[in-house]
DNA sequence: ATAATAAGTGAACGAGAGGTCACTTAAGTT
DNA sequence: AACTTAAGTGACCTCTCGTTCACTTATTAT
């Protein structure tokens, strides 16, 4: 309980930094939540505001290492189901792991104070999924899954829905199993509309 | 300067409430934009709560008028140029008219503190536009002007992309003429895919 | 005109905020 | 074992918050 301090104060000002906001967070309670007194925490930070932008920084290097680089990018699917299936995998990811909702709370709840978390939101909410799906819907164009269109605006038709249903599980969280049937829903919809007609 | 003075508050405390979040403003500013020193403020209303309770009122009510009836509806489009700009007219009233930019933003920052909050977010966000939509659709398909397919489905797909670029607006209101002109491109886009088909 | 009520003022209050500091305790180095 | 540094404590500071209250000024009714 000593050298790790001040990542533990970061995983503890995540969490209430996303039920409460920035604003709403006072330093009494988050020292209280890790067992120290207040004053302790100035001993790892020297100002509420730097917590903040260390949390941030963490978030922004967090984001670049998991969906920053090609690497990263899931393989391009085989078939319709295969598609649904990678779908419906990262989305469970996304609604259960609590870091990454929480996250995206922040974000949320951040987006007009900060700067860096605005741009931060834009990745999380628009432009990463859309990306990494613009790649993902042009490799099955190549392999004759879907019909050769504008595959940036296919993965972003693909993307914004699940997307919106994923705020929808941030919001409120007793309709998750709902929001999951339907992106499945929609997912199965969209592959149907977009994949090559099956000349039986 | 006096009957309307509760009104005043109001519209000073949503335009507050959404640049400043309800935890980040403080009745002294509150008050001194209306020119009023912060105690007279309580000549109006109770408390600080009571203000923002108020100010949730007046949001569902005026939700309930605008779009809550079905004497609101948006006429069926006679043509896709139709569809496409019926949507345009109503994407920029949407986001240049100020005091609903303030609740959608009043709204997200809000969320997930204040349970009628949340719910008029999901309205505002999801499910409003898609059942707005989802009547309009279906009108396209009696009209022989799209294929036939579920109209929820199809409203929701229509709905969710223009949603999210219209947050994108919100967040970053200097790419505001990007977001509508892609939202015009996904429109065109998705008369395309769902249009039926002119064999010339 | 006058009485009654509503609207607005300014000083004050208690609570809780973020932050500092002298101090104690624990850990690590030589 | 002695010394140095880091981690944690508790009392205290200042500031700002939301709120109250006795008071003055407008407004309205009769």
């Amino acid at each position: 309980m000593a050298k790790d301090t001040k990542e533990r104060i970061l995983t503890a000002a995540l969490e209430m930094f996303s039920h409460k906001g920035y604003e709403g967070t006072n330093i009494r309670e988050l020292s209280a939540s890790l067992g120290l007194v207040k004053s302790g925490i100035y001993k790892h930070f020297e100002s509420k505001e730097a917590i903040w932008n260390a949390l941030l920084d963490r978030m922004i290097a967090y984001y670049g290492e998991r969906f920053g680089s090609a690497e990263h990018l899931p393989p391009v699917p085989d078939s319709p189901e295969d598609f649904v299936s990678m779908t419906m995998r990262m989305v469970n990811l996304t609604i259960r792991d609590e870091q990454i909702v929480m996250t995206r709370k922040v974000l949320t709840l951040e987006q007009y104070r900060d700067e860096r978390a605005r741009d931060l939101a834009t990745k999380h909410f628009l432009t990463g999924l859309t990306e990494m799906f613009t790649h993902i819907l042009a490799g099955m164009m190549d392999k004759g899954l879907i019909r050769r269109d504008d595959p940036a605006m296919l993965a972003f038709a693909y993307t914004a829905p699940i997307s919106a249903l994923i705020h929808l599980c941030d919001r409120e969280p007793e309709r998750t199993e709902d929001a999951i049937a339907k992106i499945e829903a929609f997912s199965r919809h969209f592959i149907t509309v977009y994949g090559v007609k099956h000349d039986v």
